[in-house]
DNA sequence: TTGTAGGCGTTATCAA
DNA sequence: TTGATAACGCCTACAA
């Protein structure tokens, strides 16, 4: 690989004017700019990133780190996270935390040790405790995580409520709720919009709050077995789209008829409920936005000096389909 | 940050020694060991990646390509290379292509400036004239690039005619396929699979086969034709899972009922197939394994002076699953 | 067993 | 308008 030493030698000008050149400020006649031009073209010349974080500490990369890539939530929001560090010459790199305290102070550390500057994060189990050494701008995503760290998220408890709200319109009388973990403050605000709605109904019971673990599996065994003992139950709300497919799924196994006899909606909106038989209705986030938006807002504070916290909220809506249409 | 200077100052030692304390090479006198390792312990020190980068001139960073991560094939893929990358102390950087050929250079370049040890590259459009001036090691993965470059892929071609067997075997008469785009290479020997088995049947027309593009879709748009077309067709061996969910929602839409009226099989083995109703059958890859063994491929190529090419070819299984049973 | 010093490739300051 | 040079933080001959 060639260096500005060999671009400087070839033009017969100094490191210093070439470096000019590159970075466009300074001085430089016209004609040498072309010679150290054709110089760098000549030697196919690409600057050294890792020279040039050490002198600046600053690496142009930024992280992001989500519990699991696999969790067909996440994907998108990476994607959007990615299309937008690109577009302003950053680096993207991705850590799969799997909500593990340890892996993610591992990251932490070994990516301050490479300078990246920023960290965009969705985790359930960071506090402000394990940031307050970090030095770079910080943005929470889709999770909360301190009031004085700046977040991107939805109105969970809001759209929630609408969700319940729905499901009564189209005539449900018995409705339940497949609950993300409590550990999750997000499953948690969701769970609040649905005993919003349902709380000082005579029909509620405590048992009509089932706890999920926002993945398939752990939601069709619960479906089955509150299907099983409440018979009477009309409609689910159900926690994530994910546990959506579970409900679905359990409906089709104890025989009950979606949407004519169960309605079920969701709350996410990722690609699969519109893959899935029936489809599925759900309260849809705009899950590219909230990433571009997080990455975005990243950008800002890394480049000011005064990182303000800021706080986003982005409003979910309702994507009617055939799980309760 | 607190830099090796510190640490020599506080411990009353050189650099040096400071830096054989760390990296565990040259005498140091047990005392003195301990009054460093001490002195680090106080000041929190971590060394700086990037000053040993530019040292070095390897970053201990490794890139994965993929044409979109919102592919739901890819995700698996990717957290099998970054839980190996991390094992071994690599950082991990996740490139989404979109097959985009100027996207991929504008990648080769970034990384190179960023002194990546080694690329894994999904791609379908990358030729070996791309990737002759990269200095570090490739591998290719699901998708071979070029003979002289490593490989890790499945046996496309043979788990296909298996798939066409196993729909013969149980009863189909009239076998289609929708297939992946022309231009990507298992795709191509995946419908040669097919044509191995259903070449010299007096019932096969070139009809039988209609391009897909590995995704939903345009599959269950293809199917939709397809069946309203051609009533007789029994059973499909389809290019890919996602446009295997494609196919069933078709069916749904045109009133055939799966499987009894019509077989379904798959490719890939991702989550989707077990959440969707039917459950699809597939043959399914490794999908973990084989992002693992490319990881563990290109380290080794990495930590080797002398890089032959390998090339790994993995076999795919038969998971029966409702869409044929 | 330890220290000195040069260099990895850039950038920015100061002179010229 | 250009050049010489001192950093950035680390590692490794080579000396001592």
């Amino acid at each position: 690989m060639a260096t500005i030493r060999d671009v400087a030698k070839l033009a017969k000008v100094s490191t210093a004017t070439v470096s000019r050149v590159i970075n466009r400020n300074g001085y430089v006649n016209e004609g040498t700019k072309k010679r150290v031009k054709d110089a760098i073209e000549q030697l196919n010349y690409l600057p050294n990133d890792v020279a040039r974080s050490l002198f600046k500490g600053r690496s142009k990369m930024i992280a992001l780190f989500v519990p699991d890539i696999t969790n067909p939530f996440f994907p998108e929001m990476a994607r959007a996270v990615e299309d937008v560090t690109n577009r302003h010459d950053y680096t993207f790199v991705l850590c799969n935390t799997d909500n593990d305290i340890a892996k993610q102070i591992d990251y932490l550390n070994a990516l301050q040790q490479k300078s990246v500057d920023g960290f965009i994060i969705v985790s359930s189990s960071m506090t402000e405790e394990h940031l307050q050494h970090i030095q770079v701008p910080i943005v929470a995503l889709d999770r909360i995580i301190s009031p004085d760290i700046s977040s991107v998220t939805v109105n969970n408890r809001g759209g929630s409520r609408q969700a319940v709200q729905y499901l009564k319109s189209i005539g449900c009388t018995r409705i339940a709720h497949i609950a993300g973990p409590e550990h999750v403050n997000n499953a948690v605000y969701r769970m609040q919009g649905y005993l919003d709605e349902v709380n000082n109904a005579d029909w509620f019971t405590e048992d009509y709050i089932i706890p999920g673990k926002y993945n398939f599996d752990a939601a069709r065994d619960a479906a089955v077995k509150l299907l099983n003992t409440h018979s009477e139950v009309d409609g689910i709300f159900v926690g994530n789209d994910l546990m959506g497919a579970g409900v679905l799924n359990a409906a089709v196994s104890v025989g009950r008829k979606v949407p004519d006899d169960l309605a079920v909606i969701g709350f996410d909106g990722i690609a699969i409920g519109e893959t899935i038989t029936p489809t599925l209705t759900t309260m849809a986030q705009p899950i590219y936005d909230i990433g571009a938006k997080a990455a975005e807002m990243l950008i800002k504070q890394i480049n000011s000096q005064e990182p303000a916290v800021m706080n986003e909220e982005f409003t979910v809506q309702l994507v009617e389909r055939q799980s309760t249409l």
